[in-house]
DNA sequence: TGGTACATGTAACATGTTACATGATTTG
DNA sequence: CAAATCATGTAACATGTTACATGTACCA
């Protein structure tokens, strides 16, 4: 499944609900795993029908109720037989903005290049947000510990990602501009 | 729907039986956009029904007979419109071997830092390929049609891709090397 | 005669998305 | 008083994967 194993690994850090696993995939580990509340709620059903986690409800004053998952042996194992077996392969590259590229001939190149321009805006975001986590957590304190290493090298892959989506969105946004009517990134907003 | 947009733009180089636009999505278009032959005939029945293309049957000699389809001028308007209206966020990132790395003293190392050897590998194929490629279509030839500027721009962006791929596997696997029991790269392959 | 390429499909299942539903508490 | 946060879920729909099914022709 994938998400299985994904809430799994989310919950070596701890016992958590279904609504604390949502925040973490809205984070975290959401960058190389993206899940909805719906998908995490049903999988926790089965994971919990299949033993790899045990259930907890825990009273709240005022807020409702919450049921706190936590991995059981079973599910440690589970994570650990997955890391051997489970798929290793590159996955699958989804980019429709790539496909429009592909007959940029029959398409609305200023329409394409303006979404270029915004992709550079996410992409540029991204990298300094992951710049600010790695200056906050792996400074100059060169954690040796597996974990953390592991961590950072995530977080590393990320920032080379994005770095290089961002410098080549500044190439195809300049390799673009000819095609582009009146060059209309420098025109002045009109106004109204 | 996405596929249907691809098959359009693959329908833009010409007539091509769904076959045909198969073998495309194992190569060319298929490094942005995957597609297996089932889909495609699901989906090229959709487009017909939609009149975003023209089915005429093929009769050969020997083989079975093809459908060829060709993009209709609705189709045509369709592709455009969905290149200003289609999605354009940076598409999310799934990826099994990053999850592990997020729990890495729960799991297999050595698994783990094999997996990574095995992806360099594959990265770097990907890579020679795209290079290999560029200096067919593209090499002093500056091709300055749309057409071949867009193209030119996806392959750049695949080599930037694989590039940043291949040097963090490097880096991964020197990293993970203390934490495997006896550097198993460097061990000879016992015989049996 | 056994494998690969050509060529098209169905059916069942797994996964992922969107919309809807509920209900309390806190913050502006 | 409206909106956001906490907290969990169902139902319908869309998309994607795996397995199965069929039949010719060519090559070794």
């Amino acid at each position: 499944m994938g998400l299985r194993e994904a809430i799994l690994v989310c919950l070596t850090e701890g016992p958590q609900s279904g609504y604390d696993l949502k925040k973490t995939f809205d984070t975290s580990i959401g960058f190389f795993w993206h899940a909805d509340h719906q998908r995490i709620y049903r999988a926790l059903k089965t994971l919990h029908e299949d033993g790899l986690v045990a259930a907890e409800a825990v009273a709240q004053s005022g807020k409702p109720d919450k049921k706190l998952y936590t991995l059981t042996d079973a599910g440690r194992a589970a994570l650990r037989q997955w890391s051997i077996d489970g798929p290793s392969a590159p996955p699958s590259v989804k980019d429709e903005m790539m496909v429009r590229l592909y007959a940029l001939d029959e398409v609305d190149v200023g329409a394409v290049r303006k979404q270029i321009m915004a992709r550079r805006s996410a992409h540029a975001e991204r990298l300094s947000l992951y710049r600010h986590i790695e200056n906050v957590r792996y400074r100059e304190k060169n954690a040796d510990d597996l974990r953390s290493v592991g961590r950072h090298l995530g977080l590393k892959l990320g920032m080379r990602y994005e770095r290089e989506w961002v410098d080549w969105c500044d190439e195809a946004i300049s390799s673009l501009a000819p095609f582009v009517p009146q060059s209309e990134d420098e025109r002045e907003p009109a106004d109204a």
